[in-house]
DNA sequence: CACCATAAAGCAAACGATTGCGCACGCGGT
DNA sequence: ACCGCGTGCGCAATCGTTTGCTTTATGGTG
């Protein structure tokens, strides 16, 4: 039913060899030719097969996205359409389609990522790999597909990556709070086996170290990676004998979770307490108060990761293990009491 | 490099087209042959190739998913994870993989579809398609690929849908509204060519005139469909001479836009207005305070989009044009002041 | 012992493209 | 008149599967 290169060579009156170096441009087709050929081509409205061609050609100009497999979870924090949207944008600007591993039912995460490799659909895979020790990651050092992680610091792995610099990030926001005088600092995490919460959380001991600060582990606490963990988290740190005088949150959500927690015990931001996120979702700069936090550029992250992974494909005869570290900003709004210095009686605060 | 279904063959002993067969479960080979190859099967680890399947086989077991134009915009409602969430958990259910469209830079959304049906990547389409008359529309009733839209009511194409009743469930929010005592609603909207907005509105219109309480368009406005939307639609309704009591927003997020101007202004919710939004998004049941609004199941509505797509491809011949509507439900928080019926004072507050 | 079902597995032709190689033709140089 | 070469195009193999048809082996029957 759908017309072929066949058909176009039929009408044109020439052989499909030549229809098909029309469609590369191929300098070795005449003028003449090449003109009634895109002509016929237009009028059937000709679009080459492109199973056939990935076939012959041995790639398909596809990109391979695996989600982590708590895919439930990560679909509803709001990083994830912001780095997917990252992805997306770049891969189409750069010619290339999305596939996402979704199939294969009864099959883990590396059977999956096998089986779209070795399926020869994409022609390289970015992971969003979050978590510490994830089975895949040994598994994709293995295979020699082109792979590039999100999500995973330099140096960890032996295949390309591209995050923050989650340590760094985690050691200025805490820096931010120290310098506002705050000397009990509260950390609300997630899960201990994510990277960024491990990150972020050295980070933090970092600069409460460089900051003179105690390190106190009651004032750490590792929840689900929901709102609802921050709300948790924020009411175990308000029932300690010394409470905190300002919280670090690994994610806005957490973060949003705690300010929630926080006002339904009666208490303000930032007069009360001030509180840095991470991440600058979209709602942060609408909250009431607008949220204080680190900017990661998800957007960037995905960017990233596309363009390292077409280079990898296209120019890099293995596999390039390079990594790269997308920027990290504190954006200061009003939740950490900063936002006007007036008010920077925080300091004074009763512990 | 990759191994394929000769080097089994070779490895086993028997020919590819026997190889072929028992991965298909083909009866005519015998049980000892069967359990050789399997043997070597697992032992190198192959996996078929999938393109090399779906030439031959003339379909590719994927679902091809195409996201409006205004893409960026799109990514950022919550209204996006949901769908895609309900989209590919249910297209692993099936054992379909999902493909989305990005590719081609300069093509338009009609190109774009025309390049992925016709390049065979793909079994059907599914549609988001929420403005009213999207040139998209027309063309895929033209080409026959089996497709399902999203967000367009059933009658409204010759295509399958799937789709809430949008006009019943504007109609249901407005009616709460009456039944609590107000008699002038505002109406927040999107762009009027998204036809949820639409839909909402007639709703909204039709409840009014059954509770003879008069239409006025100067309670009727329509924003850009973003957060900062609901705010600028709420401030010129605050600025109305006679303002309203209650608010419907056409999405939650407009709704929070509202309730932020309306928490600028010194106003207070639900005491000061009544506000329903749209959507039940995860922040709806956290917001402060918790926002009443029509929970329209999106996560179904992407479960429902591909399993009539997988049926349609698999059963049907030609094309169905069923469509199916999934319901809503309000659900009743403390925005609109119904939450503790000992507060409904709201039916007696001044205008 | 010839004959023929029947079962099991192989042969080869697709699927729709790409591409190395070769052929025909025309033209300029000797 | 012949050789050589560049140009323009077609032939046919190939990518890795699937599948209709054929082949081979086997055992039962007349």
């Amino acid at each position: 039913m759908p017309i072929s290169i066949k058909d176009v060579a039929v009408k044109a009156g020439v052989s499909p060899s030549t229809v098909s170096r029309v469609l590369a441009n191929n300098p070795r087709i005449s003028p003449q030719t090449s003109e009634r050929v895109r002509m016929v081509l237009k009028e059937m409205n000709y679009h080459p097969n492109e199973i056939a061609r990935s076939l012959v050609r041995q790639r398909s100009r596809t990109l391979g996205l695996i989600l982590p497999n708590a895919i439930d979870q990560f679909f509803l924090n709001p990083f994830f359409p912001e780095v997917l949207r990252g992805i997306s944008q770049s891969a189409r600007k750069l010619g290339y389609d999305l596939f996402l591993s979704t199939a294969s039912q009864g099959l883990n995460d590396v059977e999956r990522l096998d089986q779209m490799v070795q399926s020869k659909r994409v022609d390289g895979v970015i992971l969003l790999t979050v978590k510490l020790d994830d089975p895949l990651l040994k598994h994709v050092q293995d295979t020699h597909v082109p792979a590039v992680l999100i999500g995973r610091s330099p140096g960890q792995s032996m295949v390309a990556s591209i995050n923050n610099d989650n340590k760094r990030a985690g050691y200025d926001a805490t820096m931010h709070l120290l310098r506002l005088g705050h000397q009990r600092i509260g950390f609300i995490g997630g899960s201990p086996e994510l990277i960024l919460t491990i990150d972020r959380l050295a980070g933090y001991a970092q600069a409460l170290s460089d900051g003179n600060v105690r390190f106190d582990p009651q004032l750490v606490t590792s929840e689900e990676f929901l709102e609802e963990g921050g709300y948790t988290g924020m009411m175990k740190l308000l029932a300690l004998p010394t409470r905190p005088s300002a919280i670090i949150a690994s994610d806005d959500v957490l973060a949003f979770g705690a300010m929630r927690a926080a006002g339904e015990l009666g208490y303000h931001i930032p007069q009360d307490f001030a509180i840095v996120g991470f991440n600058d979702i979209p709602l942060a700069k609408i909250a009431n108060p607008p949220l204080t936090t680190m900017n990661v550029h998800i957007f960037e992250l995905g960017e990233g990761a596309t363009t390292m992974l077409i280079d990898q494909i296209a120019n890099r005869p293995g596999r390039s293990t390079e990594s790269q570290i997308v920027p990290h900003d504190l954006i200061i709004r009003r939740s950490c009491g900063a936002w006007n210095p007036t008010n920077n009686l925080l300091s004074h605060l009763p512990q």
